[in-house]
RNA sequence: GGGCCUGUAGCUCAGUUGGUUAGAGCAUGCGCUUGAUAAGCGCAGGGUCACUGGUUCGAGCCCAGUCAGGCCCA
C-alpha cells in the first residue's frame, strides 16, 4: 500500500547529474561556444554599453601555462565575465610577449653552430614563440576565458613592432635619448654581450697581484708623515690596471699606516695580518677610510694619477681593504665612477685584446688573460709589486663558446628618465592602486630607477634603427625611426636584418657609408608600448584596468607608465589590480617546495579537475595576498563545488514540470517563501558589491553559505514536505517553485563569473535556449531586512529545537524530527503562528504554552503515522478509502484519481 | 643588507572608530535519515588571534622589536 503511495509523491527529478565530469563536460560546452562565436555575440549584445577595458599583460610565449598564470588570468576573465553581466561592453584582446633573451637563447642552444645569420636566428625563434603561443592559447581557452584569440596581439607582428618603433621615435624626439659608455658582461670567444641568464659559473686558476700604489708628496701631509707610503690593492684581474683610475675605500673602515722594509704602507687593520709577507706588526697609526678621501696616487707604471674615494661596496672580507678602481670593468666601478665623475675608460676589444688606449706598447693586442702575467711583470720592473698568488675560484664563462667572460665597456642606449620622472609620479598620484600599497611600490621603483638602457646586443627583437658614420658617431632622429616604422609595418623588422646598410640608408635618404646598428631594443619598451600599440589602436585610451602580479610593479606596470608618461603625457590605466604570488600550503614558493618540486603547470589540474574547480579555488583566495596551492586545498574546494552542485541539482529536481510562465504572485507565498527570497536579494546585494570591488572571495563565501544555509539546510529541508506531498497543483506548492526558480535563475547568473561551465549547464538544463553568458546580473530588490526581528527569532528558536530534538534521538525517544511533537513554552509566538513552527521545525505538532521562561520539551508525536507524508496526526486515518492516510494526503490523492 | 607586504580553528575567510565568552562555511567526530542517497539533516569538539614587550581601565585591532614567509632591489 505505502509503495503506491509513494507513486504519488511528487519527488524531485532531472537530468541534472550528480557527478560533473568536469574534464569531461566541459570541454563539449567550450566547443559549443567556440561554434556559436560566444564571445562577438557577447559584444554585439553589449554593443550600447558603456566600455570598460581591461588590458592583458602579455605573458612571455615559453612554455606551459602554470598555476601562476592560472591565477592570473582567472582573474581577469572574473572580472571580464562579471563586468559584462553589468552591462558594460568589454572586449578583451590577450597577447604575448614575444622577443627576448629566452627564447633567442632556446634556439641558439638548438641550433648550435648553425647560428651565425641573424635572419636564421629570426625565423627560428618565431617558430618557437608561435609554437608556445598556439599552447598557451589553448591551455588559456580551456579555462573558459572568452576574448579575441584569434587575434590576440604579439609584440613580434609588424603592426606592433611599428609601434614600438613609433613610441621610440617620440621619445627621441622630445631628446630623451641618449648614447653612453657602461660595462656589460662580454663574452671574447662569441664578441658579443652577454645577459646574467647566459653566465655560467666555474673554477678557473688565475693570478692575483697585490700592488703598490704610491701616494703623492702633496698628500703625505694629510697621513701626518713625511716619508714615502703606498696604498696596497689586491686585484684579480691584473689586465684592468692600466684602466684604474681611482682606488676606493670604506668609509667606516679602520686603516693602518704599517712599516715593514722601510716601506711605509696602509692597509685595512683587519687584513694586514693576512697579508702575503706582512712582518710590520702594530700599525704605527690607524685611520677611518673617510679620513682618506681625496689622497693622491701614482699609477703604478703609466703616468697618471688618481684618487681615493669612499663607497660602501668595499668590505674587509679578502684583499688589502682598498679596491682598484676601473670604471670601464666592473659594475661597481662605474658606479663609483660616475658618481665622481670619472672616464669610462674600457682599452678592450671586442675580442678580448688590449688596445693602443692602454697606454704600454707592449700590452697592445695582447688578450687579456696573457696579459695578466706581462702586468705583473711591468708592477715588478717598476718596484710596484708586494705580492702575487694563483689562486682558483668560481668564474663566470660563457654559456656558449665556454670562454671566461670580461666586464668590459661598450656604447649603449638609454633613455634619461629625469626627462620626465616628475611627470610619472604625479601620473601615479591619479591611478587607483589595488591593494593601495601598491602606490607605493611603484612610487618607489619609479622614484630609484636609473636611466633606463634600452639598447641589447641582441637579435630576436626590434632594433634599435641608428646609424653610424666612420668615426662612430650615432646618427639617430625621430624622423628616421618614423621611416623605419612604416617600412616595417609592411615588412616586418626581418628587413633591417637582411637589408644592407647601404641600401636602408638610401631608402632614409641618408648620406651613404653609414654602418647600420645591430643593437635590439629592451624587450620592456616592446611590451610598455602596448598602450600604444594595443590601447589606443584596438581598444580604448587609456585602459580602465591593468590586472597583473604584483612583480609587475617594477616591470609592466612601471614600463608601460614610463613609456605612456613620455610619449602621451598620462598613465596607460585607471586603476592597477595585483596578485599575489601562487605558494605551497607552508607559505612557501612552489619551486622551494618540498610538495611540489616541479613546476605545476595548468592543464594538469584541469584534466583532473576541471576548469571551474580550478576557478572555484582562486575565487576562494584573497588574491591580493600570496595564494596557497595544496591538494588539500584543491579537495575543500571540491566539497564547497558539490555544494553548489547539488543545490542546483536539487533545485531543478524540485522544477520538474514546473513552466515559469504559471509562477504564483507574490501575494500568495507563504511567509517561508518571502524570507527566503528577501534572503536572496541580500545575496545579490552583497555579491554584486563584492564584484564591483574585485573581491571574489566574498562572493565565493557569500554563495557557498546561502546554498548550505540558507537552501539546503533550511529552504529545501523545510519544503520537502511541501514539495512532495502536496497537490502537484496546489498554491503552496506552485508558489515555493516560483520562488525556487527565481532562486536559481539568480543564483546561476551569480556564479557565472566564476563557474562559466557548471552555470551554463544548469542554465541549459533549465530550459533556456541562449547562453548564460549573454545574461545580465539580477537586480538586487528589498532584502529581509524587514523581516529581520521575527525570523531572527524563529531561526533562533529553531536552533533551540534542534538541540532538544538531537537530545531525544540520543535517549532513542524518536529518529527523525517528523516523530515529534515539540512543546514550547514561555515563546512570544502566537497560536496562528504554529503551523509555520511546525513547517520550519519539521515535526508533526507543535503546541504553544504560556510560561515565564522559555524552554522546549520534546516527546513522541501522537496519533496515526501518514504512510504518505511520514507526519503524524489526531486526524489521520479519518478517510474510508484512505485509511492510512492524513487530510491532506488524502485529498492530493484523491485529486490524482477524480474517479475513485 | 634595503624597500613594500603578509601571519585569526585542520582549510578558506569575517572580525566596524580598541569594548561582554573571537565568528562563519567547509573538514573532523557522534547520531539521524534512506523520498537530494557516491546525497540530505542535526548536534558536538576544535583558537596562547606567529612570538615578546609597550600604550590603555580595556588590545586580534594601536606602537616597538623578534621569528616565519612572499615580491622587488642590492
Amino acid at each position: 500500500m505505502a509503495v503506491e503511495y509513494k507513486l504519488t509523491l511528487q519527488l524531485p527529478k532531472t537530468d541534472f547529474p550528480m557527478k560533473a565530469d568536469l574534464p569531461i563536460r566541459e570541454p563539449k560546452l567550450l566547443e559549443k561556444w567556440k561554434a556559436e562565436d560566444l564571445y562577438h555575440q557577447i559584444l554585439e549584445r553589449r554593443k550600447n554599453g558603456k566600455p570598460f577595458i581591461l588590458h592583458d599583460g602579455p605573458p612571455f610565449a615559453n612554455g606551459d601555462a602554470h598555476m601562476g598564470h592560472a591565477l592570473n588570468m582567472t582573474l581577469k576573465d572574473m572580472v571580464l565575465k562579471s563586468k559584462n553581466m553589468a552591462g558594460y561592453r568589454v572586449p578583451f584582446i590577450p597577447g604575448w610577449d614575444c622577443h627576448g633573451l629566452p627564447i633567442e637563447h632556446k634556439v641558439m642552444k638548438e641550433l648550435g653552430d648553425l647560428a651565425k645569420d641573424p635572419v636564421t636566428i629570426r625565423q627560428n625563434c618565431e617558430a618557437y614563440a608561435r609554437k608556445y603561443i598556439e599552447i598557451q592559447r589553448n591551455q588559456f581557452e580551456r579555462l573558459g576565458v572568452l576574448g579575441e584569440w584569434q587575434k590576440p596581439y604579439l609584440t613580434m607582428d609588424p603592426s606592433y613592432e611599428a609601434d614600438v618603433l613609433r613610441t621610440l621615435a617620440t621619445i627621441v624626439e622630445k631628446g630623451w635619448i641618449y648614447q653612453a659608455l657602461r660595462p656589460v658582461y662580454w663574452s671574447t670567444g662569441c664578441q658579443t654581450a652577454l645577459a646574467e641568464a647566459e653566465i655560467e659559473y666555474s673554477p678557473k686558476m688565475d693570478l692575483s697581484v697585490f700592488a703598490k700604489f704610491s701616494v703623492l708628496e702633496s698628500s703625505l701631509s694629510k697621513l701626518g708623515v713625511s716619508s714615502s707610503v703606498s696604498i696596497l690593492i689586491w686585484t684579480t684581474t691584473p689586465w684592468t690596471l692600466p684602466a684604474n683610475l681611482g682606488v676606493a675605500a670604506g668609509a667606516g673602515i679602520a686603516y693602518g699606516l704599517y712599516q715593514q722594509n722601510g716601506e711605509h704602507f696602509l692597509a685595512a687593520t683587519a687584513l694586514a695580518a693576512s697579508l702575503p709577507g706582512f712582518a710590520a706588526g702594530e700599525p704605527i697609526q690607524v685611520l677611518k677610510g673617510i679620513d682618506l678621501e681625496g689622497i693622491e696616487y701614482q699609477h703604478p707604471f703609466l703616468n697618471r694619477q688618481g684618487k681615493v674615494y669612499t663607497a660602501d661596496f668595499v668590505t674587509t672580507e679578502t684583499g688589502t681593504g682598498f679596491v682598484h678602481i676601473a670604471p670601464g670593468h666592473g659594475r661597481d666601478d662605474y658606479q663609483l665612477g660616475q658618481r665622481v665623475g670619472l672616464q669610462t675608460l674600457s682599452p678592450v676589444d671586442d675580442r678580448g685584446c688590449l688596445t693602443e688606449e692602454c697606454g704600454v706598447a707592449d700590452l697592445v693586442g695582447k688578450y687579456v688573460f696573457k696579459a695578466n702575467p706581462m702586468v705583473r711583470d711591468l708592477l715588478r720592473n717598476e718596484g710596484k709589486l708586494w705580492a702575487e698568488q694563483e689562486f682558483s675560484h668560481d668564474y663566470p664563462h660563457c654559456w656558449r663558446s665556454k670562454t671566461p667572460i670580461i666586464f668590459r665597456s661598450v656604447s649603449q642606449w638609454f633613455i634619461d628618465v629625469n626627462g620626465f620622472r616628475a611627470e610619472a609620479l604625479d601620473e601615479i598620484k591619479n591611478v587607483t592602486w589595488v591593494p593601495t600599497w601598491g602606490e607605493n611600490r611603484i612610487r618607489g621603483a619609479v622614484e630609484s630607477r636609473p636611466d633606463w638602457c634600452i639598447s641589447r646586443q641582441r637579435t630576436w627583437g626590434v632594433p634599435l634603427p641608428v646609424f653610424y658614420d666612420d668615426r662612430g658617431t650615432a646618427v639617430l632622429t625621430a624622423g628616421q625611426v618614423r621611416q623605419v616604422a612604416d617600412i616595417v609595418e609592411e615588412k616586418g623588422t626581418d628587413w633591417w636584418f637582411k637589408t644592407e646598410a647601404e641600401e636602408i640608408a638610401k631608402t632614409l635618404g641618408l648620406p651613404a657609408g653609414l654602418r647600420k646598428g645591430l643593437d635590439t631594443i629592451d624587450v620592456w619598451i616592446d611590451s610598455g608600448a602596448s598602450h600604444a600599440a594595443v590601447v589606443k589602436r584596438r581598444l580604448s585610451f587609456p585602459a580602465d584596468l591593468y590586472l597583473e602580479g604584483s612583480d609587475q610593479h617594477r616591470g609592466w606596470f612601471q614600463s608601460s607608465l614610463l613609456t605612456s608618461v613620455a610619449v602621451w603625457g598620462t598613465a596607460p590605466y585607471k586603476q592597477v589590480l595585483t596578485n599575489g604570488f601562487v605558494v605551497d600550503m607552508d607559505g612557501k614558493k612552489l619551486s622551494k617546495s618540498d610538495a611540489y618540486k616541479k613546476p605545476t603547470d595548468l592543464l594538469s589540474f584541469v584534466n583532473k579537475f576541471g576548469a571551474d574547480i580550478l576557478r572555484l579555488w582562486v575565487s576562494s583566495q584573497d588574491y591580493r595576498d600570496d595564494v596557497p596551492f595544496s591538494e588539500e586545498i584543491f579537495t575543500r574546494v571540491t566539497d564547497s563545488y558539490r555544494t553548489v552542485r547539488n543545490t542546483v541539482r536539487i533545485l531543478l529536481g524540485n522544477l520538474s514540470g514546473f513552466n515559469p510562465e504559471k509562477g504564483v504572485d507574490r501575494s500568495e507565498w507563504s511567509e517561508i517563501d518571502l524570507y527566503v527570497e528577501a534572503q536572496l536579494q541580500d545575496l545579490i546585494r552583497t555579491v554584486l558589491g563584492a564584484y564591483e570591488s574585485y573581491e571574489f572571495h566574498a562572493v565565493y563565501h557569500a554563495v557557498i553559505r546561502f546554498c548550505s544555509v540558507d537552501l539546503s539546510a533550511f529552504y529545501v529541508d523545510v519544503l520537502k514536505d511541501r514539495m512532495y506531498c502536496d497537490a502537484v497543483s496546489g498554491k503552496r506548492r506552485l508558489a515555493a517553485q516560483t520562488v525556487m526558480y527565481r532562486v536559481l535563475e539568480s543564483l546561476v547568473r551569480i556564479i557565472a563569473p566564476i563557474m562559466p561551465y557548471t552555470a551554463e549547464e544548469t542554465w541549459l538544463m533549465m530550459g533556456k535556449k541562449e547562453s548564460i553568458h549573454l545574461q545580465l546580473f539580477p537586480e538586487a530588490g528589498e532584502g529581509a531586512a524587514h523581516y529581520r526581528d521575527r525570523w531572527d527569532r524563529l531561526i533562533q528558536v529553531r536552533s533551540l529545537v534542534n538541540e532538544h530534538l538531537e537530545k531525544a534521538r540520543q535517549q532513542k525517544l524518536i529518529g527523525k524530527s517528523l516523530e515529534a511533537q515539540v512543546t514550547l513554552r514561555g515563546s512570544t509566538f502566537q497560536e496562528n503562528d504554529r503551523e509555520l513552527l511546525q513547517e520550519i521545525f519539521i515535526v508533526s505538532q507543535v503546541r504553544l504554552e504560556s510560561a515565564p521562561t522559555l524552554s522546549v520539551e520534546v516527546s513522541p508525536a501522537g496519533g496515526l503515522k501518514c504512510v504518505r507524508c511520514w507526519k503524524f496526526g489526531e486526524e489521520n486515518g479519518k478517510h474510508a478509502e484512505h485509511p492510512e492516510l492524513c487530510p491532506r494526503c488524502t485529498e492530493a490523492v484523491l485529486a490524482l484519481n477524480p474517479d475513485s
